[in-house]
DNA sequence: ATGTCCACAACATGTGGA
């Protein structure tokens, strides 16, 4: 099977209700893979007969209310795996969050993502937060070498230049040295940025808060990012923000990010 | 002046989360 030549990333805010904007952007972009995050259904009511209609598999991964993750493919679909097997769970051990699913896609293994946000440092939801990130790093690390990309919401700006304005994350999460020393551990393991082209303004924002018309005036946020192992890497002809995708009635608050490989061999 | 959007419980609008 050959294998994925335009993969991507997007924080959908709900599957449900983005369904029309994600048949829509599905048919106008084309990807081969794509990781989504916050999908907010249980795996039953996964709308999967738009998205099988366009050609893909999908592997949902979801549980209710909020959180869940999901993988579309049309270049298979292979060695689903729901979770990470050292979970930390929230607010106790046994509840485990519908926050990661992996599959081999055409001969590279995906991880669509969806990082716990943290509420604040010193919050109880802030130590889960690098409790989980533990434990996707471990979860990946046995998965490598190889070809790999982890993607999704991290809730991390790896930068201060991925914020818009760093003094307005003086005492917030998302921008703390031990969130990003989480990002780093899993450089550690080999794996690299794939930063974005931004399209428009200089800065590859990927979020934008619904409120105060923070889309309109560009005070966004990185937070939406690619991680992929060298053979991934070495593969990568282009990477870019969709802001069409966040514009009008009816977008998430994320933009997606689309990652553009050279054929195998 | 915490601005919007989403899901849920419940059937109006409040609540929690982001």
């Amino acid at each position: 099977m050959l294998g994925p030549v335009r993969i991507a990333t997007w924080n959908v805010n709900s599957v449900l209700a983005r369904e029309p904007r994600m048949l829509e952007w599905l048919e106008r972009v084309a990807p081969d893979v794509v990781c989504l995050q916050e999908t907010k259904c249980d795996d039953a009511a996964f709308p999967r007969a738009g998205v099988e209609a366009l050609g893909y598999e999908v592997a949902a991964h979801g549980e209710g209310r909020w959180n869940g993750v999901a993988l579309l493919s049309r270049v298979g679909i292979d060695d689903v795996r729901r979770g990470l097997p050292s979970d930390p769970g929230f607010p106790t051990p046994d509840v485990r969050e519908a926050r990661a699913v992996s599959a081999t896609c055409g001969g590279v293994r995906v991880w669509s993502v969806y990082v716990p946000n943290g509420r604040e440092p010193g919050h109880e939801h802030y130590a889960y937060k690098l409790a989980w990130f533990d434990a996707l790093r471990d979860a990946v690390a046995a998965e490598l070498p190889g070809p790999l990309a982890v993607m999704g919401d991290f809730n991390v700006a790896p930068t201060d230049a991925d914020v818009w304005d760093p003094k307005a994350f003086t005492h917030s999460t998302h921008v703390t040295p031990p969130e990003r020393g989480a990002l780093a551990a899993l450089r550690d393991l080999g794996l690299g940025d794939v930063v974005p082209r931004a399209l428009k303004y200089d800065i590859p924002f990927t979020y934008w808060d619904y409120r105060a018309g923070m889309f309109h005036k560009n005070l966004g946020m990185r937070i939406d990012l690619v991680y992929a192992s060298e053979p991934v890497r070495t593969r990568v002809t282009d990477a870019w923000i969709d802001r069409e995708a966040r514009k009008g009635k009816g977008a998430s608050d994320h933009a997606p990010v689309v990652v553009e490989l050279s054929d195998e061999s």
